[in-house]
DNA sequence: CATTACATGTAAAAGGTTACATGATTCG
DNA sequence: CGAATCATGTAACCTTTTACATGTAATG
């Protein structure tokens, strides 16, 4: 399932350019599937030359054509063997959490504000799924709200545990375990303040 | 922060063969940073070659000499200025909550084991941290506590919303929203049956 | 007897990111 | 007046992944 596929999937559900694509990206698929302009193009460029999607231009004045694409029958059922072949793999990839393995070698200062910084992010990362799920109609299909769901709940899980352990990493006296407790939900008080 | 910066951070804390890190990237790290040989020795090549690590060959009978690296003091240092700098990215890249975004065009049987081969490999996810933290002494570093303890909320929290959640997607009538109740612990209650 | 662990690597391919190139319009 | 939005794309670069290559020894 590479970025061509996920393009292929969105025109699924209905006509889009390229730029269309990329705001999609970048609203909620940023938040488990990045990509941006670099990946889009070549991918559409690509679709369109096996036949999967066709293409038609909308002239406009003082910008580029807008290239209208939309999917073909062969489109739409390479797009369903492809969901059904594709292994389901959920990478991470984290600097963050690399950086803080190493701790005791970072100066507290900067420990401090990795943490802090990152801690913002998730919760601005919850507020930008709440916005995204505040502005869905009732037709908006139960797959994006179960992944919208999905990253807010991460996200905010992320950001208790951050707020709930962070002293193990910055009060280097004590060793203690690690608290699980993320079911106190005073953490995330800051959300409703943020929101 | 890529492969070979890590590396080169594992090194800080003792000396090491390429195999031995290859295993530290199976272990832990997997759950957050995950890299192959293919990318760890070049990495111990390149770091070599660089001076920032130093290579010791130890002869060894039926197999291939082993190759115990220790840092410099060079290597020290750039470890650390490295730490300082390193931009502290969070990047997923789900093919399983993009399978999931387009659950519509799934078939339901193939929906539904998508769904429970995540939740139990988060549950795995969950019983190999506890099986690391239990191999832990006192002299454990508070990165790698802190880190194994957040890869193990995440991965409870994921698999608790695929539980409370997946008759969103299931159940194709009738149209909810997304829960948020991970607090109520009944659905990791299958993690100790696993243990 | 087959697989896993040990131990090293290479090399090609795949894929994505970043930066660039262009240019009008609209918003603050 | 500067920045963001709209709209398309290219190309070099960087990294990682995958598969291969080799071979012994212990484990089940």
């Amino acid at each position: 399932m590479d970025v061509k596929t996920c393009c292929l999937g969105l025109l699924c559900f209905r006509d889009a350019c390229g730029y269309d694509l990329k705001k999609e990206f970048e609203r909620l698929f940023k938040h488990f599937y990045p990509a941006g302009c670099g990946s889009i193009y070549p991918a559409l460029a690509n679709l369109a030359e096996q036949g999967l999607i066709s293409c038609q231009e909308v002239p406009q004045d003082g910008r580029p054509d807008r290239k209208v694409y939309r999917i073909t029958e062969a489109g739409r059922k390479s797009f369903k063997a492809a969901l059904a072949n594709a292994s389901p793999q959920h990478k991470l990839r984290s600097e963050f959490l690399a950086m803080v393995y190493f701790a005791d070698l970072m100066c507290p200062d900067q420990l401090k504000r990795l943490l802090e910084e990152r801690r913002l992010d998730l919760l601005d990362a919850v507020t930008n799924i709440a916005q995204i799920e505040r502005s869905w109609g009732p037709d908006t299909p139960a797959g994006a709200r179960f992944v919208a769901g999905f990253g807010s709940a991460m996200a905010r899980t992320a950001a208790d545990y951050i707020a709930a352990n962070q002293n193990l990493l910055l009060d280097r006296q004590k060793a203690s375990v690690p608290s699980d407790d993320t079911t106190s939900g005073k953490l995330s008080a800051k959300l409703e303040q943020r929101a």
